[in-house]
DNA sequence: GAGATATGGTTTTAATATGAAACCACATGG
DNA sequence: CCATGTGGTTTCATATTAAAACCATATCTC
């Protein structure tokens, strides 16, 4: 149903996840449950896609325990989509995809919806990748390394 | 070539940008760009995937400034593809799907790489949403509105 | 300077995924 | 019992992807 990952980038972090996410509307599902949205027919109201496709999508963000399908809220005999912890934890993405978005794929004089903190009604800050020590770190300020195995437990 | 955003979405800084990032294969190249890979033959190496895929890939980057094309470099007739200031802004996006990556798709026992301050040799910092005055934010402690229209420039 | 090899693609063709629409099952309302 | 709404699945046409063959240019060898 979906593409596999099957080539030798299986074991980095950022490959594997595609899988999961890594199709055009998955994603776009998430934004959507993290507003709200629970409902077969809210998903596909809001997003307008096929319903054989957003079945499929449904059904591998649950296999990939981003979503959870829980019985009834209203009592009927249907089920909901919920986001679980695993789903929760994609909010920095949505967020960063979102800035990024903003900065680059609007005009100027185009308006569109931003992230306000609901508390202050003000934007919230960007995301920014800082060290241990609180330093701003920019794309030459990191390597990426396998790490030496921590030796925890079994000194 | 690439699916063309044509629903009500269109005006949402999420949806917006899968058009040019949206896919599979497009993310791993903008990641293998900031470990300087530059060469066609290199993305092609390290990513395993077919030539004419990364060629539309290469191509849709580009036609969406996240890529530009540059003459030499080792003096050859060919081309290098390296990241623009938009490209480069993907860089939280791409460690916020790293260290989700991180948290939910590896055994305990499983090792991975991870991302280090080249400076210290310690992992970063978490990604993480705060508010103007510095407080964390959850998803639940923000809305998307669209901003009242600033006034600046014509009060 | 003719032939072998490497790089950087494009073209061709088959497999796969996507999307629209029709269909189905169940429940609710009259 | 008939009509309607929700939540899907099935069918089928089309678009995307992928593998492989092909091509152009450049370099390397003799």
């Amino acid at each position: 149903m979906v593409k596999r990952t099957s080539h030798r980038d299986a074991d980095c972090p950022v490959a594997r996840p595609l899988d999961a996410i890594g199709d055009w509307w998955s994603l776009l599902i998430v934004r959507d449950a993290f507003d709200g949205l629970r409902r077969f027919g809210e998903f596909q109201k809001s997003l307008g896609l096929a319903k054989n496709i957003l079945s499929a999508r449904l059904k591998n963000l649950v296999s990939h325990g981003i979503l959870d399908t829980v019985p009834a809220s209203d009592g009927s005999a249907y089920q909901e989509y919920v986001l679980t912890g695993k789903g929760r934890g994609l909010f920095p993405l949505l967020v960063a995809l979102r800035q990024w978005g903003e900065d680059h794929f609007f005009q100027p004089d185009e308006s569109h919806v931003t992230l306000l903190d609901r508390g202050t009604g003000l934007p919230v800050r960007r995301l920014e990748l800082r060290s241990q020590d609180g330093r701003l770190l920019e794309p030459e300020d990191t390597v990426v390394k396998r790490l030496p195995p921590s030796e925890k437990g079994d000194g």
